[in-house]
DNA sequence: TTGTATGCGTTATCAC
DNA sequence: GTGATAACGCATACAA
């Protein structure tokens, strides 16, 4: 007598809850309740573990999803994993959120409305527990959807005011206002910044920071030197071009991102300034090669592990007592990494 | 009258199918096969979208996977994504994954066995459609059961002989060869290797080139000149250190792969010594800074974006055709980027 | 504690 | 084409 095991998809069928009672000889309850931890009387434990070993039985999630609506996987998306930022949030994300049982699910949207809505769709279809995100002023309406659906939603970098969500940020302005204080310290007063989109809070943030460290130090905003680089690599370069062609050019530059950091080097590389001897340069964001570089490239070191721990706190805290909980914002501090791109002026 | 909402988890209830068939007034299995693009007569076709639209329905992939036992998703693990590498594969695998309606279920394993199982339980108990990963030795068996099992399997960038499984690779062998070659064309006899761990089959494969390339010029191999880095940074620093304590030291070194790399540049840095007037230097794996360094660091580049592409397309080959095909095997070049860290000797 | 039975939201197999 | 209905594998309320 032979059974078909032949399937839809071509996979061999898996052995189920009901084979395990079945060669342990007790009941499906008894199994489900074992699985789950529950208690269970010592000799039927020892037929059900026998029984799963021998048939190298593993629960169907899927299955137990549609019973309890947990899946275990949690929803990524993000801009880029180029930029290295996001790729080492997700290294300690992909960590702290495993040791609780549960995955990500990631997407990759770069910055497109359109597959940022796919995204939401597929992850709503799949019906994650939770959205992790960098907020994106663009999905407003349809993010309210996701929160009134009941999915907890955790932004991290970027801020999407108004909606009931936990937060993890970093202070973008008062780290920004640190290393501006530190060129000021060293007498530049003719300070240029290259600036994110002044849209997202933490492009906004970061050029507060700049701002105010200028304005306590008296010295008026000078608009020539207020140069847009809209996060890129390319953004950077010819902002940097533009800050450069000044007639009285900066004497500093502060990129507000790594990309627009590798923008200016590539600019002044190409021309041939050095740093810092032609141009003093801080940026925000700090990564391995920066301590290699011929100068070394003075830096704020975002608290990468900390983000991923903290985001993971509060998914944690969220999924575990869903409703009676207010929203929670955790803002962690940044280092200023001193290294030899700025000189005394 | 009040319906009860409250779920479990405290979610909302969401609209299933039968609520769209109840406002659309007509059967279920319309929905689903309006659903699943089947023909349907006009009118029906109308109701159903309207009453799709009005409820603001969402279909459960959860539901759809249990009978279908296709969950549109797909793992990937990776023992980091902090080494740019792994990070960018995942950039453009998630797109081109995406383009094919799937996303991807991510793992970081640390290169710690415990946590590969982990992974590969997880995986199992989610009933992925499909695995990616780098090879290692250490879950042979664990994966031939995942291949038994009928889940496709897919290596790329480190193999694992034996198993059925389509592969992605670069040509590491020739990469390195040439890298090598070019050190040899510049006059260098005394050439040290940063090598990976030679288990791996990447780490194997670029030794070997660089061992292919000395043979050819008639130049033995020096014991003392080939360095185990063990893949890291830190390896990488170390093997340097040795390299250069010897009583003749190499002229120049090939470090196979981007940690090593940082390390060896690590160590030159600390110790006063530039590149390429003290050490010629080049390395296996390309980023961007390389181009910004003070002499530019000669690179292999590995072609990421095609990689992802040759993934997917054995992914989507091997998902729409089962069993019917042989496992396959793509391997791509790699461009040699010529930049200044190397000189004539 | 354990067994039994019901339902979760789909898809697929029937007759119609 | 369409409508009813039986699975899919599991968790759980209920009765024992």
């Amino acid at each position: 007598m032979t059974v078909d095991e032949s399937r839809p998809t071509g996979r061999k069928r898996s052995p189920t809850i009901v084979d395990v009672a079945n060669t342990a000889g007790v009941a499906i309850g008894t199994v489900s309740r074992y699985l789950n931890g529950h208690k269970i009387r010592r000799g039927n434990r020892d037929q059900i573990e026998h029984a799963i070993e021998k048939l190298s039985y593993r629960r169907n999630a899927v299955a137990a999803a549609m019973k309890t609506e947990l899946t275990h996987m949690v929803g990524l998306t993000v801009p880029t994993f180029n930029y290295e930022f996001h790729g080492v949030i997700l290294e300690h994300l992909t960590r702290s959120v495993r040791r609780s049982g549960r995955a990500l699910l990631t997407y990759c949207h770069g910055a497109d409305p359109k597959i940022m809505e796919e995204a939401l769709d597929f992850f709503a279809s799949q019906r994650i527990d939770a959205l992790i995100m960098t907020g994106d002023a663009g999905m407003y309406d349809r993010l309210e959807e996701v929160v009134e659906q009941g999915t907890p939603l955790i932004f991290y970098n970027n801020d999407l005011r108004g909606l009931p969500a936990d937060r993890v940020f970093v202070d973008n302005r008062g780290a920004s206002h640190r290393v501006v204080q530190h060129l000021l310290d060293l007498g530049h007063e003719r300070i240029g910044i290259l600036c994110g989109d002044l849209g997202d809070s933490s492009g906004r943030e970061r050029f507060e920071g700049y701002e105010q460290a200028l304005t306590e130090r008296r010295i008026p905003l000078e608009p020539s030197y207020i140069a847009a680089g809209g996060w890129t690599t390319s953004g950077g370069f010819d902002a940097t071009k533009r800050l450069m062609a000044l007639p009285n050019p900066p004497t500093a530059i502060f990129a507000s991102s790594y990309p627009m950091t590798l923008g200016a080097l590539g600019w002044l590389k190409d021309n041939g300034k050095k740093v810092p001897d032609d141009l003093s340069l801080v940026s925000f964001d700090d990564v391995p090669l920066f301590r290699l570089h011929e100068a070394g490239i003075t830096a704020v070191a975002q608290p990468l592990e900390e983000i991923a721990e903290a985001i993971t706190e509060l998914l944690v805290a969220r999924l575990s007592q869903p409703e009676h909980r207010v929203p929670r914002t955790i803002v962690l501090d940044c280092d200023i990494i001193l290294r030899g791109s700025t000189r005394r002026i």
